[in-house]
DNA sequence: GAGCCGTGGTT
DNA sequence: TAACCAAGGCT
């Protein structure tokens, strides 16, 4: 079943079965009566749809995903429609999402399965992962949502889960262990169907009541079994979560850059460009980024533009 | 493994 | 208001 490579007693082995037993059924039940109604869960969206999201979900909210996401498979059905456009014009209808550098990687994604896949997401596991922008997250989240293959998915919303129902802490560590992982692989379903479920019920309940913030235990189908709350919800320990201070950095001089790029319908010249920022040698570093990064294409003549290739 | 990479809503 | 947070990936 579960049996990891490292064999734990027979005691530990039973004692995590059911923990598993009791944790499945309650938080797959409410799943099934309060999943949202998101499109990219539709029997319509497809492998392509849930891939699209995947890479729009990564670290932004699923309010602001919504339009673009609509917008994008009207416009790119298929991974083919999007692999024939350049590559700039994935960046332009990213919009605002953030990290854009997400959309010139399911740009190069998008290119990779038309070349080597015949124009399907691929199904395996190994092939996902070896797409840009695809890390163990995604391949696995893609594997189990769109084609229902039992695979551990671990995002922000799960490891909470699991940290605060299982492991009794009040957040997860900074960074995805190998303890995470193995407990995930513990946990998961032997059948594959009730695998896939799962994986989606334990994120969607990170989602919406095993909170960060604010959590809510009184809508929480596990209430009656959750470590930390039985422990009596103590405080997180250890170095607070590290605050990325966000204005004067570099990341916002890029924004402001790409901005002005995604709006122009021309290439750009340099003077425009200096106006976002006053201070030159962090506009310049800035500026080199984007152009290093593959987001900005400079033209002869000090002009710039969302990259045709 | 730590640091970097956008953006906007919430507390 | 500054800090935190949101379905991570890559170097």
């Amino acid at each position: 079943m579960t049996a990891p490579t490292k064999p734990t007693s027979h005691a530990q082995a039973d004692a995590q079965e059911t923990v598993s037993d009791d944790l499945h059924a309650p938080v797959i039940d409410w799943f099934e009566d309060n999943a949202r109604d998101l499109p990219w869960r539709r029997a319509d969206a497809g492998p392509w749809g849930v891939m699209v999201s995947e890479f729009m979900l990564q670290q932004t909210p699923v309010s602001r995903v919504l339009p673009v996401y609509e917008q994008w498979l009207a416009r790119w059905p298929r991974p083919a429609d999007l692999a024939e456009d350049a590559p700039g014009e994935a960046v332009r209808a990213w919009g605002r999402l953030g990290y854009p550098r997400r959309a010139l990687r399911l740009h190069g994604a998008a290119v990779a399965i038309t070349e080597r896949h015949g124009g399907d997401v691929p199904t395996e596991h190994a092939q996902l992962l070896a797409l840009p922008g695809i890390g163990e997250y995604t391949a696995a989240a893609v594997a189990s949502f769109a084609y229902g293959q039992r695979h551990a998915v671990l995002d922000t919303n799960v490891r909470r889960v699991f940290a605060r129902a299982v492991t009794g802490v009040q957040y997860p560590p900074n960074a995805t262990t190998a303890a995470e992982r193995k407990l995930a692989r513990a946990l998961l379903p032997d059948d594959e169907r009730t695998a896939s479920l799962w994986a989606a019920a334990s994120m969607e309940l990170g989602a919406l009541v095993c909170t960060a913030k604010n959590e809510s235990c009184v809508r929480c189908p596990i209430a009656a079994q959750c470590a930390w709350r039985l422990g009596g919800k103590p405080a997180h320990e250890g170095p607070p979560r590290r605050g990325q201070t966000y204005a004067g950095t570099d990341r916002q001089v890029r924004g402001r850059l790409l901005a002005v790029l995604r709006e122009a319908v021309a290439p750009v010249p340099q003077s425009v460009l200096d106006r976002v920022w006053d201070e030159p040698v962090q506009r310049a570093r800035a500026l080199d980024g984007l152009v290093a990064d593959g987001l900005v294409e400079p033209l002869a003549g000090g002009l710039y533009r969302l990259p045709l290739s």
